[in-house]
DNA sequence: GCTTGACTTAGAGTTAGCTCTAACTTGTAA
DNA sequence: TTACAAGTTAGAGCTAACTCTAAGTCAAGC
């Protein structure tokens, strides 16, 4: 898969890939011959996992951290599960903000139907 | 109430403060005689709305499209209102997908607690 | 063979949202 | 009354995460 085709499947630009590769978040990517990069399904269940990190709030840099264990090999999966185990916590906090601001949100809302707000 | 008073309550730096007022999110802060900046309790509500919104996604730039609605008065409310319910739609989306992360998270911690990873 | 367009790199530029610095003024406690 | 903490401004600097530019290489179609 060339890059073009690999930039539309995990919908993110060629600059973007290029730049999670270039602060290493993103390794072992194979090249052909002329040096273009040749990306597999591995890269995109890889990719795919970094936007699931991300979209919840995991900084690049923690993502790299997790990256690098995983790249060490079997003797860091209890440290790699105590990473993701650590982040469910964190996004099982913000689901609980996000849905506290729900309420107040539909409480102001609840004003202006009732015009209860100048 | 004063500076460092107001930075307490709301916990915002003084620094954020002054700049919400230098971009147009914080209007009409009162000033005592020798310049200094005086606080009411409207703008700690102001302030923790504004903080709510933006935690909840909402850019500054909208917040003050918000704020700028607010200061044309009555003639502005279902305007408002119609910002508030668009902003409740991302709201609930993104609580939705939070949670779809939040199962995947789950999958995978299992796959690790189980050792089905190397 | 020639053009066109996708690829490559290094490095510069952008954006949002702060965060800090410098230089100065004012308030307060000893 | 003197120290020093806290306030003020304009404007520079910072960080994360891209996004783009310049200059060059290479493959495919006409």
């Amino acid at each position: 898969m060339n890059m073009s085709e690999f930039s539309n499947v995990v919908e993110l630009s060629s600059y973007t890939l290029r730049y999670y590769e270039k602060i290493g978040l993103l390794k072992h990517v194979q090249r052909n011959s002329s040096g273009h990069r040749v990306y597999s399904n591995k890269d995109i269940d890889w990719v795919s996992f970094i936007k699931r990190l991300k979209d919840t709030g995991m900084r690049l840099e923690e993502i790299k951290k997790y990256a690098s264990l995983r790249d060490l090999g079997a003797q860091t999966v209890s440290d790699r599960q105590e990473l993701l185990e650590k982040h469910r916590e964190h996004l099982v906090e913000h689901i609980r903000e996000q849905n506290e601001h729900l309420q107040a949100l539909d409480v102001k809302i609840g004003l202006y139907k009732s015009r209860k707000v100048a």
